[in-house]
DNA sequence: TACACATTGTGTAATATGTACACGAACCTT
DNA sequence: AAGGTTCGTGTACATATTACACAATGTGTA
């Protein structure tokens, strides 16, 4: 493996969401600092998935690097949310003892570009056990202890993410290939904080004539197997219309 | 006046919009360099309005002096569309003729936060003249010479603004405080580049209380005078609704 | 083997929104 | 007073939204 320079004053975070058909879930690495001599902690909090990018790589692979290194996967949904680079965003005192720590090319002004990625539960959850990175609920985030600037960061990728979702069809991301109605149904609610009336959800859904059914049932349920549906983004492109839509 | 350490790998630069009730417009910077000894043009094109950041200030303040900088306005709207870090950005031979020219701590990489920029051109087109900054159609950006990778970036900013436009009530920043309902019209085709029929826009405006009817009507034109409307920003942030709306 | 349990899948009526389409009214100019 | 120009308006039809309840299908278990 080759070794990599860094560029110290540029980064890249990413938020990861993950869908349990339950609830929304947001991938965080748990960053934890011993005084050497006492054993004492000195941190113990919860970071988002960054890192500064390289010499040689640009935005969009450096994200893509991160979440290959945490996940296993390669292509994950990945979108820019925002740039930011507030003075004060690396200032907290327990920040500066990190960043002594790890002694990586520290510099007081950082930009970070936020990243928010999308990802199908199903294809990763047995990567995660060797790293000290596990899925939280997004619910639980405003009482968790966060570095730096990343409950904000972390706030803006949601609404990034509540924005996008009523506008583009990327809640599929979260979705294993098939799925049912249900499922999907579960996923917005969950994504907006509202609940749909089914019979109505089914019929908006039957106008988005690329979530395709598919021949194959659910199997081993105890109770009236459900159909399995599929996004086919091809339709979706073929088919899109665009309104103006920021009525009242 | 201060002189500012410049960050020499992290710049902005502002896509600037306006609209003349004909058509949409884009605010670029002409750039000339000549030779020293004979006199000869080296580089003649257009750059979009950007600089590198300082070491003490954050991009949206350093968009914002830009923008103070080039239209003598404040309180402009500003919105980052996307940040941009690929390798070759900057990488063209007239691109490093001009920065060894200018010799202002370049640096081959550089990252670029771009920012849209929405004015009303009625309070601006005085300032323009002394400076070599003009307004250019924006059918016609596809025809011109730019610099670096900018006209790259006025397309992304464009594509932005075309999405935003028909999910945010922005277009209001084009036009002045008091409106008639054909130039928001007209506004509306310019940005989507797309025509509607008059009285079914009418209708859609009605539903939005936030386009309020003043007393004032249109003075000195050669036909039936239009009425004045007002965007209320008030009204429209109470009465949002937000609606899942990508179907088909 | 039949009953309980859990979740799926479906229809209708009332209201609201989207779309296609044409002409008289108000003001200025000559 | 007549001509030029843009403003402002209504109706009929098709589509979309909302509110609301119950039978069907499979498993588990008594």
């Amino acid at each position: 493996m080759i070794s990599h320079k860094i560029v110290p004053n540029i980064s890249v975070d990413c938020v990861v969401f993950g869908f349990d058909f339950e609830k929304l879930n947001v991938l965080l690495v748990e960053r934890e600092l011993k005084d050497e001599k006492n054993g004492k902690i000195l941190i113990s909090d919860h970071t988002l998935a960054g890192y500064h990018i390289f010499e040689d790589e640009d935005l969009d692979s450096a994200a893509s690097r991160i979440l290959k290194g945490l996940t296993g996967l390669d292509n994950i949904f990945l979108e820019q949310f925002g740039a930011y680079g507030q003075l004060d965003r690396v200032s907290a005192p327990k920040d500066k003892v990190w960043f002594e720590h790890i002694n990586k090319g520290f510099a007081d002004r950082v930009v970070t570009v936020g990243y928010l990625a999308l990802i199908d539960n199903t294809k990763v959850t047995l990567r995660l056990k060797d790293r000290n990175v596990s899925w939280f609920p997004v619910a639980r985030v405003s009482e968790m202890e966060m570095a730096f600037d990343h409950k904000f960061l972390f706030y803006e990728a949601l609404q990034a993410l509540q924005r996008k979702v009523k506008v583009e069809p990327i809640a599929f991301e979260l979705l294993p290939d098939y799925f049912t109605l249900s499922q999907l149904q579960k996923l917005y609610e969950a994504l907006l904080g509202t609940s749909f009336d089914k019979r109505n959800f089914r019929k908006k859904v039957a106008q988005m004539h690329y979530v395709i059914p598919l021949k194959k049932k659910q199997q081993g349920v105890a109770h009236k197997p459900a159909q399995y549906y599929l996004f086919s983004r091809e339709v979706y492109e073929k088919t899109r219309k665009g309104r103006i839509s920021f009525i009242i």
